[in-house]
This record gives C-alpha cells, structure tokens and sequence, in this order.
DNA sequence: GTTACTTCCGTAGTTATGTACGGAGTCAAG
DNA sequence: CTTGACTCCGTACATAACTACGGAAGTAAC
C-alpha cells in the first residue's frame, strides 16, 4: 500500500478520515483534536493516530453520544485519572445498556411489524408503538 | 387513580407527557401531532393517545432516529398503505439491528475497559478505542 | 366584575454540529 | 518567478430540535 498516513496535509487528512476539512478545524476549536505541529514550514502535518481519533469520534457519534461526551471518552486515553474514567465508563456503560434494551425492544416490535403486517389491517393499535410504551 | 388522562389542557397534557408545552406545539407545526378539537368552548383538549404519542416520539428519539423519521414511524400507525408501511418497517429493521450490532460491540469494549480499568494503566491504546476502530 | 392564570398564535432566540466563504500566505510544478 | 492548488484564520451561514417572548383572548376563583 503506498498512502502511508504520516506527514498528511489537512487536505489528505480529512479525506483519509472521511470528513470535511472544516469539520477537522471545528474538532480542534472544540478540543476533540490537537493542532499538531509543523515540521517543515508553516503547514501542519496529521498523521494516522490523528485519523484514528476522528475515526473514533464518527463511530460514537454513530452510537448517540454527543460531542461533549466523546471528549470525556477521549480523556480515558490517555490513562491518567484511573478512578474517574473507571467512574465514567461505568456510566456510560449503562446508558449504552439502555439502549440497548430499548433497540431490543423495538427491533421485536419492528420485526412483527414486518412479519405480521397483512393481518394488522383492523387493529387499532400499532405493535410498535405498544412495544415503546411499557416502559 | 384521581388523574385520568381525558380533556386535558394542554398545560396537563405537556405535564403529563412530561415535555415542554411549546414542544406540544412545536410537534403539532412538524405535523408529529394534530390539533384536537375544541369541544367545550376555544380551547383544545387532549387525551391519553395524545399522551402516548408524545412519549413514543421522546422513545423512539431516544434510540437515534430524528423527528422526520419518527414521522414516518407514525404513518405506520394507520395501517394505511399497507406496502408502503412494510417496506418502510423493513428499512427502519435495518436500521434498528445495525444500531444493536454497534452498541453491542460498544458494550462489550466498554464493561472490559471497566473491569480492566486497573491494569490498562501502562498500556498505550485504550480497549474502548481499539474496539472501535476495527468497525 | 376583577384578578390571576392559561391558552393561542406568530415570531424570534438558542444549542449542537457542522459548512461555507473570503482574503492572505505557502508551496510545488513548470 | 509565475501559476494554481492548498492552507490558515476568522467569521458568517445552515440545519435540527427545541425554547422563549409578547400580546390578545379565554377561563376559574373570589
Ligand atoms: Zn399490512
Ligand atoms: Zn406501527
Ligand atoms: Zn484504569
Ligand atoms: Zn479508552
């Protein structure tokens, strides 16, 4: 493979991670990136761990977390604060664990939705919506 | 039970469905919710169907899907359309167990960084991300 | 009937998450 | 050394999903 990812451009960069230029520069006012140095001139250089970290923060994103949180995420990397981020990824555990049962409740609902559609004609109520509401 | 869910203002009925009265409104704009009538002089009153609409559109919110889809969801209801629905219900099936597939793995990165928390400590790459990146 | 609280309606402001733009500087190719 | 693409930076615009505001009108309590 000849596009190793040391030593991109901002340009090469964002186009490796997937995202917009601006959205690269937005990370780094909001702190999610920092702004690397630049080795040979007056232009920053990124390189793979950069296109790891806003890899990561579209794959949170993905999952519901917002960018706020995902800077919290983020702050677990680097391994200092053992007990908070132990404190924080317990939380966000549970709330994934949520989510999770509720998506297992709706894909239920969804899936004899779609299995049970042509007879469902008459029915007042919706499966879906009863599957949401006992909660 | 003393507060049954029939005639209620929309003051009560907000409170009972627990949102804000201008997202009452504001659900009514984006056409997620109509304007009942007005039985008893020039006010609207609303009921417990109401009530459990609203809290399927913060239900299914929660899970990640944006008002306009929510919509649609709620086209389901009707049982109107009956193809349309099931291709609908399917896409949004699709969606749904893509979502759980992600949040599995998420949650299975996130209880191992919990319960390893205390040994991660010289490690360079943290288990949450690594468990992400290989997406 | 007066007062206090709601409702109604339109319009405007807010937060989160980007995107776009404009002008100046930088860099590599020809 | 000029040309064309790219970077840098600040600022402005965009979209989703609310949230607040202001004034007129309705309604309930006293
Ligand atoms: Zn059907
Ligand atoms: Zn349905
Ligand atoms: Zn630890
Ligand atoms: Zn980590």
């Amino acid at each position: 493979m000849e596009n190793n990812l040391e030593n991109l451009t901002i340009g090469a960069f964002a186009n490796a991670a997937g995202v917009n230029v601006e959205t690269i520069r937005f990370y780094q006012r909001k702190g999610l990136l920092l702004e690397p140095d630049r080795p040979y001139g007056s232009i920053r250089r990124y390189g793979g761990s950069d296109v790891a970290r806003v890899k990561f923060v579209k794959s949170a994103q993905r999952l519901g977390f917002s960018l706020d949180e995902i800077g919290e995420l983020l702050k677990l990397e680097d391994g200092t604060h053992c007990s908070e981020a132990a404190e924080l990824a317990a939380l966000r555990l549970a709330d994934v664990r949520a989510k999770l049962a509720d998506l297992a409740r709706i894909e239920a609902a969804l899936s004899k939705l779609v299995g049970e559609c042509h007879v469902h004609q008459g029915n007042v109520s919706c499966p879906l919506i009863a599957a949401l509401h006992c909660c």
